[in-house]
RNA sequence: GCCCCCUUAGCUCAGUGGAUCAGAGCGGGUGCCUUCUAAGCACUAGGUCGCAGGUUCGAAUCCUGCAGGGGGCACCA
């Protein structure tokens, strides 16, 4: 039996739902789609006043809904407010979503923006979405990079050479002419302390920039005070950790194991993820939690959900979001963001350009699965081609006819909310429960970008041709109403992506 | 060699089983401001949806193979 019974109809002409069920039956009942769907039609016994059906060849279903329902969604709409588009798929389950987490030895890069971003707001859907959602920093506070990144400080302040795969950035050097300031003795750990402290609060001001915070900050070194030796002793009992070579294996189904602690003594990565991932299922309880990862760790996802799953925790409840690499083109030249080779173009510099709307709307219009190309001199345009002003727009001009009609007293006359633009306008918001729901569902922020694109359109169609404020006060009451409630649509959907709704532009 | 993502209009990208679905934005072209913001609206693009097979009543959408781009496959992070 196939599941899915209703589905939003492809073209506007054939209605605004369609069951394709009778297709799909037609195999196994051994009829003719038409002679199903005529039966299932009847048996539907859809409300007159809702809507209506008709059936079309091969044999679907398709239900259009009635204009004077569509009109009377209206004041529901628009009283509402914030909740209008909130569902309650989470049910109070407690996920958290772990963003950003880069190395805390630099400040961050563009490229990071586009993770921080994706996390947020998918944040802000789950939360929508009836989750009861943490926002989590986790911060890489021990081990190799951390010592480099204190030495590195050391040498400047000392004017020693940079050791061999150190840090060389401009605020390395600020950090050491600080700790030189501050009479701070140059010893690695101290430095990096100082260092990480630093870098923290770079991260905190540009993410605040970027309207992002989290609830909470977890630090690795925390995960070896005891879990780590507990985790161990578990997964010791299940036969699987070998000890070879001076350094500790996990033993995996496949083909080759990994290490998780090195001979040097220090852990390897895979060891911290385990520790952690267990830390935020079993201790902490969390029914689901999503990572948002770069791409170039997509090889770390598949040996973090089999540890997980050894550990008795079903790998189904993290969903790793891998984020694909961003390039920057500004003019002609193109920039491609990359970790390794340490080129980039860092987020303040961005934020100075272009500002946070534009960072985060043209971020979240992209699928997060697809390397994308970041248009500087698109995006830095405050003008018409860009397509954040274009949704930000739709919204002043309909707050702007709001205060303009505000003097209206007069019963609206819905039914006469009937023209083509004005029909379209309720259509497209109506989805905008589906669309926060489908969001949440498959965790793709970028849907709602999608779809506030679609709402900005049908909002200026409407503005165009049906003339609000007008001597006829039943029917400007009535497209005032219209105009409240698309008004409210399209600021909660930029609100969902953290994007500002101003009332004048 | 193996794994993951991508390949759709000149450019940047949506759409991942359904019926005029081949789309949006940008760029290019042409119109539209005496009335609530023209940061807008209306027309205008002929792209074998990388290629070749397969499954299906039906494939951009699923499967297989191949090609191209990117990222991984360390006792690196």
């Amino acid at each position: 039996m196939p599941a899915v019974l209703v589905e939003r109809a492809q073209n506007p002409a054939h209605g605004d739902y369609s069951v394709s069920l009778p297709l799909k039956l037609a195999k196994t009942l051994h009829r003719a789609p038409m002679a199903i769907a005529t039966e299932l039609s009847t048996a539907m016994a859809l409300p007159p006043s809702l809507g209506r059906i008709a059936l079309a060849p091969p044999g679907f279903i398709n239900i259009t809904l009635e204009p004077a329902w569509l009109q009377a969604q209206l004041a529901l709409i628009a009283g509402a407010g914030e909740q209008w588009g909130r569902n309650d798929l989470g049910g109070s389950q407690r996920v958290q979503v772990e963003f950003v987490s880069a190395n805390p030895t630099g400040p961050l890069l563009f490229s990071h923006a586009r993770g921080a971003v994706v996390g947020d707001v998918a944040a802000r859907i789950l939360e929508a979405s009836g989750f009861d959602v943490q926002r989590e920093y986790y911060l890489n506070d021990k081990g190799r990079q951390i010592r480099l990144f204190g030495e590195s400080i050391q040498a400047r302040m000392l004017n020693l050479p940079i050791p061999e795969d150190g840090y060389s950035g401009e605020y390395v050097g600020e950090i050491a002419a600080r700790a030189a300031a501050e009479g701070i003795s140059p010893e690695p750990s101290t430095l990096s302390e100082l260092g990480i402290e630093w870098v923290q609060r770079s991260v905190r001001e540009d993410l605040a920039r970027l309207r992002i915070s989290h609830d909470h900050l977890f630090l690795e070194s925390s995960l070896y005070a005891g879990w780590d030796q507990e985790t161990m002793r578990k997964l010791r009992d299940l036969g699987r950790i070998e000890e070879k070579d001076g350094a500790v294996w996990f033993k995996t189904s496949g083909e080759k194991d990994e290490v998780l602690i090195k001979r040097d003594g220090y852990p390897t990565y895979f060891w911290s993820d385990i520790l952690y991932h267990r830390d935020k299922f079993e201790k902490r309880g969390f029914n689901r939690v999503v990572d948002v990862w770069g791409a170039d760790h997509q090889g770390q996802v598949g040996r973090v959900k089999e540890a997980l799953a050894v550990l008795g925790i079903e790998p189904f409840r993290l969903t790793v979001l891998l984020v694909q690499l961003v390039s920057v083109k500004r003019g002609e030249e193109t920039v491609r963001m990359s970790r390794r080779a340490g080129v980039g173009v860092s987020l303040k510099e961005m934020l100075d350009d272009v500002g946070p709307d534009a960072v985060r709307y043209f971020f979240l219009l992209r699928s997060a699965d697809a390397q994308m190309e970041f248009d500087v001199d698109l995006a830095r345009r405050q003008s018409s081609e860009n397509p954040v002003y274009y949704a930000q727009y739709a919204h002043a001009r309909l707050a702007n006819v709001l205060t303009f009609g505000a003097g209206t007293r007069a019963e609206p006359a819905l039914a006469r909310l009937d023209s083509e633009w004005e029909l379209e306008l309720m259509r497209v918001m109506l989805r905008w429960p589906d669309v926060v729901r489908e969001a949440a569902e498959a965790i793709e922020p970028h849907r709602l970008a999608f779809f506030t694109d679609e709402l900005a359109a049908a909002i200026h169609r409407f503005y165009k041709n049906c003339r609000v404020v007008t001597d006829d006060a039943p029917l400007t009451a009535a497209r005032l109403l219209l105009s409240s409630a698309a008004r409210l649509t399209i600021a909660n959907a930029l609100g969902l992506m953290g994007v500002s709704a101003p009332d004048r532009m």
